[in-house]
DNA sequence: CTACATCCTCTAGCGACTAGAGGAGCAAGC
DNA sequence: GCTTGCTCCTCTAGTCGCTAGAGGATGTAG
């Protein structure tokens, strides 16, 4: 109703969160229920797209939803401590980490296998022992 | 029957692979149709845990399942001309490399935001306000 | 007033598992 | 031999974070 009100579509287009994710997000109690209009369509406004733009930005950095879910209750009660958010940052911070020197060791060997299938020879394939590298820690799948 | 076979559960141990996602890898055809025992389990040798680990740590990098079944023909086809092995390689390296240079980009945000959240309050938390900031480029999700 | 875009709700599907029901097999102690 | 208790079997259904489609209502432009 109000001039700074935008239908699902054009939230859409703005927060770059597409149109049946959005309603998924209501769903999921992510973002509150829309206002609606006469003809029940759904009516956002600037905070609801800032809101829609700020859980689009950490589901790229990977956070889950749950994370995001503590991370925008801190947003809403700012006189609390950083620490928690501070907490899931770093935990997310870890996780990249640990991908990035996997994926660095995997490179390698992909690289020398290539440089090796050049010169001719295709014998010892070591990208699978690379990965089959049973020295290698357990532990659970790293999410995106 | 050979010394060298295992039960589900010892192949889950040893590979780090859950015994039901085994099985799951048996149903998807990513782990061929185990031998049986006399009483109708499953059962695993050498071959199968190194395939197992395999799996589990191309799982861990992101690879998708498909992926993987490309990856695993490389280690089944050792005979193969080198040039579809090389191609197979190239083909990966390139994803590979991707991938690092996503999560490096990733890494450095996580980075910034983690080294200016000095843990004060919510208000002035770099953490929510990098992930509230707008001007951010609309790109998809970084996979893994 | 018609055409067409956009919206609504609802259900079902995806990938890659994970959990649980309900039952069979097996190894060890009594 | 028998019972206890673990592992195993198959099967179906649930998880997460969406995505796709059916079938219908509403809104807007010519």
């Amino acid at each position: 109703m109000l001039k700074s009100d935008f239908a699902i579509g054009e939230a859409a287009r703005q927060s770059g969160v597409k149109v049946p994710t959005i309603r998924y997000y209501e769903q999921i109690g992510l973002l509150p229920a829309a206002s609606r209009s006469e003809g029940n369509r759904r009516l956002y406004d600037r905070r609801d797209l800032d809101r829609l733009a700020f859980i689009r930005h950490a589901r790229e950095l990977g956070f889950e939803v749950e994370a995001i879910r503590t991370l925008l209750t801190l947003q809403d009660s700012p006189d609390q401590s950083c620490a928690a958010a501070d907490a899931i940052a770093k935990a997310r911070l870890i996780e990249v980490e640990k991908r990035i020197a996997s994926l660095n060791a995997l490179r390698d060997e992909l690289l020398r296998m290539v440089k090796q299938c050049e010169s001719g020879r295709i014998g010892d394939c070591r990208v699978i022992e690379t990965l089959a590298d049973t020295t290698h820690a357990h532990g659970r799948l790293a999410e995106a």
